[in-house]
DNA sequence: TAGCCCTGCTCTCATTTTGAGACCAATGGC
DNA sequence: GCCATTGGTCTCAAAATGAGAGCAGGGCTA
């Protein structure tokens, strides 16, 4: 009917005409990346400006220095983010959004601004579930 | 400068002045759920049509019934998805977008659209990385 | 009336992913 | 010499996920 549903039509055929599995669906396996925990953080952060590896960690501190290196490898591999090594003693490494990353973070933006502005919504809704669970179990 | 990096800031800055950490922030926490392993593609489904639970399983083989229940609740609970159950014998559930849950997939569909896009130009992306690794690993 | 199937789940256990923190090499300052 | 810095990797524990059995309540068939 409307650009929705034609676009989950079209990534439900590409899945199903694939007896293989849902892993060869090419658009989910392009989302997944910016999905994961961190990625879209980090993104977040380094739209921004460009960062060092010790600046991101200060900056998201609940991050692990495993998973900091992981994401910024994940995203480095999909054409995000650049990576800069400068050969300062001991050497400095530097991360930047490529211009693919910039295009990519702006589609994401939409969401994110959704999200901020629908904080008080989601919240609600939650407290409604939580309060309706909790009355059924009193019951 | 732009809108871009305004947001950043400000998310970085709400994050900030939490000396608690991250699962303070509002936007974080409430994008997270959106970013769920399952919670896009079945978002994606649900805009087509509402679907039943066994009709779901269906569509996205590849999900577990345990997890196919805890994303359907997560989506429930933060008020994106509505349950109802009809009584027939034996009693069927359908699950339906709510009208906030089609709000936020709209502005989710910029990111699913921009990768549809751009499938190839991430795939070289990998390519291109993991041969650069591959060359300096057989050096 | 026994046995089997359907619905939408939940429970258990194995595998995978993530977190916490130690360790590393090279260098500079004291 | 000794400790701190840089950006990592390695190990082990905890958490999330997957695979598959079990379950309640009915309706079929025989």
């Amino acid at each position: 009917m409307d650009a929705r549903a034609a676009s989950a039509r079209q990534m439900i055929a590409i899945y199903r005409t694939r007896p293989e599995g849902l892993e060869n669906c090419p658009v989910r396996n392009v989302v997944q990346n910016v999905f994961g925990k961190w990625s879209a953080l980090l993104l977040m952060v380094l739209a921004e400006k460009p960062y060092r590896f010790g600046e991101l960690r200060r900056l998201v501190p609940d991050i692990s220095q495993r998973m900091l290196t992981q994401t910024l490898r994940d995203l480095q591999r999909d054409g995000y983010v650049h990576r800069e090594v400068f050969p300062t003693k001991p050497p400095s490494v530097e991360y930047s959004l490529t211009d693919m990353g910039r295009s990519m973070f702006d589609s994401l933006q939409h969401l994110l601004h959704w999200a901020e502005n629908n904080v008080a919504a989601v919240h609600a809704a939650r407290q409604r579930f939580d309060d309706a669970e909790a009355g059924s179990n009193a019951t």
